[in-house]
DNA sequence: CTGAAAGCGCTAACAT
DNA sequence: ATGTTAGCGCTTTCAG
């Protein structure tokens, strides 16, 4: 009744319905020009014996896998779950599968990552590169001939096609606003300096201090906790305390607004914060937070679709056909206004 | 310079390197058993070529392939992303990928996420089961020779292993602290009592509310903000209102919170409120948020593990053999004391 | 409408 | 230490 070790295969379902392999396989593949009668008798064959098709024999074949390869830094972060969400949903809706596989920013571990979906012979690639100095990866990913698209993150000067956030212009909007504000003093803090993301904003707070004639100040000592809690103390005993603070990424955001709460120092009252990138409970927090928020969705969205409209286009080679190089334009993200910058408080949801 | 649609085979590895397949072969597995000479002369070419063995080829072999099967509702969520996170450590640490698909909690969808790892062959799966009402689910996996482990809920009346949390504890413990407290009209609250979660926690609630003599109420109307505030007002303006809330799922907690929080119900002093399963900023909100917090890299971790247990001790031939039934103990759960319980506010990390 | 047979790329006896 | 060869399960001409 119940199979042992192994599975079913194709030829035994012909065995078992009386007919030839071709048959089956025409069934198994939408039973088309076959006859009913014989049309039954297979499925018949299929269902006793639990049937199922071999993916690898068809893989072998020379037909796509219908796999697509997901390469992020952690599968935990909500930005990156997101992502790979909606990058599924696209996925899914072509028919293919997504496998994630997760690098925990290690260069080494993402190389490990690519070169075992190359090996599965994935369709194409989405890959979040951890910043690594050497050009390794982007050296790696220009010699395969499978489609890559890069997400969040581009590979310093290679032509491969990028789905990005215009972080430049985000961070842009955001220093304009505490500017607008009348705040002079406004300090960005942030860590990992290395990543492309960070960058983008850290120029875009530049750029907009200098253009309104104020002076940047970028700080990377807060860690966690216990530095945020000695920079903070020392930041506002000092004569001239900030008046707004611009935090760049999420957990940044969190940790100084503990420390600030904490340290009994009222926002945004005493100092303005506001931070990159939205979060869960960012309104419901007392007061709530004011950010950046970036199109994830889009991002999983647009990453994926890229990827499948390349197929369509060609055959898959691209490394050396240059033709694609419209680089698309930058997602744009928005800027969500809650009590933290000092705004009005407005109606919640 | 750059392949053109093609990967390179072994075979031509072997020919441009002036040697039979079966000593490539020994090359990329590892080079025992081969000349020095020869093996510099084989990594050359494979080098040159490119050459990436093709994984289907392999499996087509009869090899395992090294591919664990993840099934669950959704990735976004931080529960199963945080899950899959420790499995995915688990299964990369035993030389495999994970293939995460995910259902919505759809029946069907859910099927044939089942269905298209079997045709991929993957060694294992777990899964997390959406509860469909027909035994669909569970019929299929009965069939199917491949070893399974369900992750967080269990499957109704099967023999399939399952890691699971021990919610009916989780809640006892909950309940018995806010009665420890003092309150006597503790009311819970929920969504989804379909979910062998959600009743166990039900049960556990409602086993020491009697144990203690006193009237459980449950309720199931708050699926929103709207729904949420014609509920708790109504629940306030009566003349016995409740002095204790105990939420039995993060969404509801957080709109609980919420809504109380515009309502202007004070938390703690005029209602208690204890949440199932920790959340980011659970801590950070004000009052904190108690909460019962499940181990969820736990789950992650034992559930593959228990994978490649199975694997190890027997061919992956289970469905037949009951040897294996011994029920793992369900994995404990904490309270995480904060201040919306009532506890006196403690010193915060 | 159906079947026979040739591989897809690789591994593993079995030779040498 | 290395080469030869027979499949693994499937799709796909090419004939009937």
């Amino acid at each position: 009744m119940t199979k042992r070790t192994r599975h079913a295969t194709l030829s035994e379902v012909a065995k078992k319905a009386g007919v030839g392999t071709t048959t089956v396989s025409r069934v198994i593949n939408g039973g088309q020009r076959v006859d009913p009668k014989t049309l039954a008798r297979v499925q018949l064959a299929i269902e006793r014996l639990g049937y199922m098709p071999n993916q690898a024999a068809r893989i072998l074949k020379g037909d796509r896998t219908r796999t697509i390869g997901f390469v992020i830094p952690s599968i935990a972060d909500p930005f990156f779950s997101s992502c790979a969400e909606a990058a599924q949903a696209i996925v899914r809706a072509n028919d293919s599968v997504l496998i994630v596989l997760t690098t925990q920013n290690d260069p080494t571990a993402e190389l490990d990552a690519v070169n075992m979906l190359m090996r599965h012979r994935v369709d194409g690639l989405i890959i979040a590169p951890c910043n690594a100095e050497d050009g390794l990866l982007g050296r790696m990913l220009g010699r395969i001939s499978t489609p890559v698209v890069t997400l969040d993150r581009p590979i310093q000067g290679s032509a491969i096609p990028s789905i990005l956030a215009d972080n430049f212009a985000g961070a842009t909007m955001a220093t304009q606003h505490l500017i607008d504000h009348g705040y002079k003093r406004i300090v960005c803090m942030t860590r990992e300096t290395n990543l492309y993301t960070i960058q983008e904003r850290v120029r875009g707070y530049k750029e907009t201090m200098k253009a309104a004639g104020l002076k940047a100040v970028v700080s990377t000592s807060v860690e966690d906790h216990v530095s945020a809690e000695k920079y903070l103390l020392k930041l506002f005993k000092s004569a001239t305390p900030p008046q707004a603070l611009f935090t760049l990424k999420n957990s940044t955001t969190i940790t100084v607004f503990e420390v600030l709460q904490k340290l009994g120092i009222e926002i945004p009252s005493k100092v303005a914060l506001l931070g990159y990138d939205d979060f869960q409970l960012a309104d419901v927090v007392r007061p709530s937070i004011t950010v950046v928020r970036q199109p994830i969705e889009d991002m999983g969205h647009s990453a994926a679709e890229l990827l499948f409209k390349r197929f369509l286009s060609g055959d898959g080679i691209s490394s050396t056909d240059g033709s694609h190089n419209r680089r698309p334009a930058q997602l744009t993200t928005k800027l969500i206004l809650r009590d933290s910058c000092g705004c009005e408080p407005t109606s919640k949801s």
